[in-house]
Order: C-alpha cells, then sequence, then structure tokens
DNA sequence: TTGAAGAGCATGAGATTAGTGCTAAATTAG
DNA sequence: CTAATTTAGCACTAATCTCATGCTCTTCAA
C-alpha cells in the first residue's frame, strides 16, 4: 500500500534522534522517553539497526545505542531497507523477479519508476530528514529511459 | 513496506491494455485471458475503477470495459488512489494525522520526503508507463522545501 | 555482587490483502 | 419473450504481515 511501517519511521525518529547526542551513548529509556513510541518495540528496532551496522549498541550501566554513519551520509533508503528489507515498489523492480514478468507490458516502465521512488529515498540523507529539507541538495538530473 | 498492492498493479495492467484499444468495449474474460491474472480479481478491480470513473463499464453481450480518461493526462497516482485509497508513505503526509504529529522532529521532513513520492507517481502518466519512460517528460525542477 | 542495559527468541493479537462465491441487474441476440 | 452474456454489488475465507509484548541470557560498570 506504499506506506513505510511504523518500524521503519520509529527508526528514522530514533536515528535523528541519536544525531544530535553521537558524543555519548544513549539508552532505549531515554530515546523511548523522548518520541512517545513503545519503548519494547523502540528496543526491537534499534537491536535491528545494530545488527545492521548502522549504531553501536553498548551493554551494561551508561550503555544505550550510538550513531555509526554519519547522518550527511546516510541514505535513508539504507536505514529502510534494514529495517523493512529490500525496498521493492513491486516484484519485478531492483532485482527482484514477478511470475508475469514475461510478457507484461508494463514491466519496464514499472521498474523505472519504482526506481524513482526507490531514488527519493536513497538521495535523502538522515540530515536532510533533520534539515526538513531532503533531497533539496542533488535534484537529480532530467533522466530518460534507456529503451 | 512501501509496495504497490496487487490490485493496483493489476489495475495498472488492465488500463494499459485497454490503452490500445480505446474504441470498444472489452470484456474482463479477454483481458484476464491476455493478462495472465485470476480473473474474479480482476473483475472486482476493474469495477473498482468503473467507480472511480477511470473506465465506463458496459453490461450485457459485447459488453465489457472502456477507458474514459487520455492516458497521456491520467498520472498513475489517480490509478492508485482509486484502488488502494489515499496515497499516504507517512501517517502525517499529504492531509493525513498521526499522533506524534507534536513534537516529531522529522515530521517536517518526512512531509517532504512522502511528496516526492507521492511526486513521482502523480507525474507519471499512464502513457509513460508503456511508453517504458515514464516521466522522462516533465522533470520537476529543483525544489526547496519552504522552512 | 548487584543493578542497568542490550541481545536473542518467541509468541499472540490485530490489520490488511488476495482471492473466491453468489446473486441481481442490464443488455443484446434470436 | 427468452436465453445468454456480462457487469454490479456484497460477503466471506484464508493467507500474510505488522504491531506489540514477554521472557531469558549476556555484558558491563560501580
Ligand atoms: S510490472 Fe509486471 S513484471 Fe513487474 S511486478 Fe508488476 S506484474 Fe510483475
Ligand atoms: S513523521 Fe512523525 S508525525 Fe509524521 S507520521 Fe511519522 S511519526 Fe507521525
Amino acid at each position: 500500500m506504499l506506506r513505510l511501517t511504523r518500524r521503519a519511521e520509529y527508526g528514522l525518529m530514533a536515528m535523528a534522534f541519536l544525531a544530535g547526542r553521537s558524543e555519548s551513548h544513549i539508552s532505549v529509556r531515554e530515546i523511548g522517553n523522548n518520541l512517545a513510541i513503545p519503548k519494547r518495540l523502540l528496543a526491537e528496532v534499534l537491536k535491528d539497526l545494530a545488527r545492521g551496522g548502522l549504531v553501536e549498541g553498548a551493554r551494561g550501566p551508561n550503555g544505550g545505542y550510538r550513531l555509526l554513519a554519519e547522518p550527511e551520509l546516510l541514505p535513508l533508503g539504507r536505514v529502510v531497507e534494514v529495517l523493512e528489507g529490500p525496498i521493492h515498489v513491486a516484484d519485478c523492480a531492483d532485482g527482484g523477479s514477478c511470475e508475469h514478468e514475461s510478457g507484461c507490458a508494463i514491466q519496464h516502465g514499472m521498474r523505472f519508476v519504482a526506481g524513482r521512488i526507490k531514488q527519493v529515498l536513497d538521495q535523502s540523507t538522515l540530515s536532510d530528514l533533520l534539515e526538513s529539507a531532503p533531497a533539496a541538495a542533488p535534484t537529480p538530473p532530467p533522466q530518460r529511459m534507456p529503451v
């Protein structure tokens, strides 16, 4: 239904929160208190982000999570993929396969549209999300599909 | 999960099929035979498209569906909205509301990203989908978010 | 040693979607 | 008029996915 999951959004909110204080580790409890998100679920999301290498977890007192990537260089698509898996607007898009692939008249066009959507996420960075002006920077050049 | 539903895709395939022969009405049976889609479901999808005013249904022998809109002027987003409802990449986007709205640090940026994604669908037309070169035409100008 | 915190795994409840069944209404052909 | 064709409308089941939570184990600092 062309919609981000809660997990992805919680993850983005958490990453954005961490982007501010990257000096020390911040606990799930503190993040959750600030973002009004179910803490237990937020913990699960952060675990996944840690597995994906986007944040670093530290146990024990004074433990928590710390941002690893640089906000200016971290595409939102990366975060989404870590939390939701590969982004496939349509089955055939981005390396995926579809049973209708042979003989689907819109396949080519579909792939292109799906690619453009993925581009939006790949060209917006975490810092863009915070500056509330994502993709203002790169603005892709005019693109024509290779026929 | 940032993905189009089957219904939307079936609808787009059907619309693309109808785009070719817009002179007469084509039955669900014939469309289904050509597209290898569960006919019963395809019928449901086409009914929704008819309700949405995108196609016109005619009953009886020689009945079927006929494209109403002009492929060059019909945005894909329109088709998707008719079949899936309003496009909300995030809850707060595009007029929607979210419980975290107050105090969400990424809300502004999120809305903008969601808007860009919606733009991709709104700027690609049905004929673009067929030509396998959607959005090659308009290529939006550089945009900066009003802060 | 103790308490704070993440890591890992599992599970239940809820929402959404895919797909099907059935009946009624309209329309055309004979 | 009758029969066949085809859409219109509604309901329903099964599968899938997401949200959310519970419990245990490990790590680590004080
Ligand atoms: S566009 Fe065609 S090939 Fe691609 S996922 Fe949709 S149906 Fe399959
Ligand atoms: S960005 Fe913030 S306000 Fe918008 S939907 Fe996500 S949580 Fe809600």
